[in-house]
DNA sequence: TGCATTTTTTGCCAAATGGCAAATCTTTTC
DNA sequence: GAAAAGATTTGCCATTTGGCAAAAAATGCA
């Protein structure tokens, strides 16, 4: 829990009280390796910050490949931007890596904080526009480079994930297949 | 100056009064082809709508390599969001890709109208969103496709702009060289 | 129009990556 | 602790893409 505070902290300030009126919506919930936390065709009904664990955002591309769009390690948030915001069916798949303890808030939550937390809102959008931003600038240099370039930049960048991480995911990550992947580990 | 308004009117309502006071606040900017919008190491000051024109947005890697991340054509804005929202230096730069018209406003400007025009902030806020959620949603998808299925993606998705840019610069957007791409679109 | 410049296409060959199936290793389950 | 299921590595070869330089085409400009 204190994770989520620090969080949100570093996009604004908040106060004890504000802090309590936070905590009091959020409710844990546990998912083991496999569970979803939410589906394409469904629409996302909550927001997730990762406590412990790790998710994978993917989907199917137009050839049934499944593309894993990114990771969220601990201390992150999830949520299918789109189909939270606009209440649309959501096009992807958000899954649990391994277990994973997630700190959830519905959307109902979400309006209630920002008409009793003065700031809520733009904090919110902070957050939005911050991670959003992260995954544009993590995403687009990699199309410039080769696979093993980009399987060192993610090293660099995600010290600790690889590791965590099944190699096929890793690899549907990176664009490239497992078999490659597993080649390029072995010759660095 | 009314793509200006139409846009914007797509993400919130604006009634005629309000639209004055916007329309009062653009400035009219003419960029040449291959002159720059706004540069890396810079902080960007302003927030530009593409009137006519295309601007390309790139930076360099760390092996110096030109990356294309995207362009940015008409009726669309165009921001370091990053750089212009914390105002820190920006890491990519904005050109011209053809002889541009832009619609312009400051940091100023914007600030100006939010606070004359009540829900212009969540206005720009879901503006920001949306446009860096369709970045995502168009980059990630390439990493999975081989270079001819990107071009075709690409043609698909944007059907006149690939006539309007040079080969070279579509090839880096592509994340492939120029000679694959002038191949690709040989044998299709 | 004609020359200079820029952009695009090609050829040739090397290097990177993919596809597929079998062989190993690991992990899980009973 | 064995068997089963899952994940990773490897071999073999086909295909794709890159690198580099030269040729061809298109564009700009005097």
């Amino acid at each position: 829990m204190e994770g989520l505070i620090n969080y949100l902290c570093r996009f604004g300030q908040l106060n004890d009280q504000q802090i309590e009126l936070v905590k009091n919506k959020v409710k844990i919930i546990h998912l083991n390796k496999g569970d979803s936390f939410s589906e394409a065709g469904k629409i996302a009904r909550q927001v997730a910050f990762v406590s412990a664990g790790i998710l994978r955002v993917f989907y199917y591309n137009n050839k049934d490949k499944e593309i894993t769009r990114y990771f969220i390690d601990e201390q992150n948030f999830a949520v299918d931007l789109h189909s939270f915001s606009d209440q649309v069916p959501s096009s992807e798949y958000i899954q649990a890596v391994m277990d994973c303890r997630l700190l959830v808030f519905t959307a109902a939550d979400l309006k209630e904080l920002s008409q009793t937390i003065v700031g809520w809102e733009t904090l919110i959008n902070k957050i939005s526009a911050t991670s959003l931003l992260e995954k544009v600038n993590r995403i687009s240099p990699m199309l410039g480079e080769d696979a093993s370039s980009r399987y060192a930049n993610f090293l660099e960048r995600f010290p600790t994930l690889a590791n965590r991480i099944p190699l096929s995911f890793l690899a549907s990550y990176l664009g490239i297949t497992q078999s490659s992947l597993s080649r390029i580990r072995r010759n660095s």
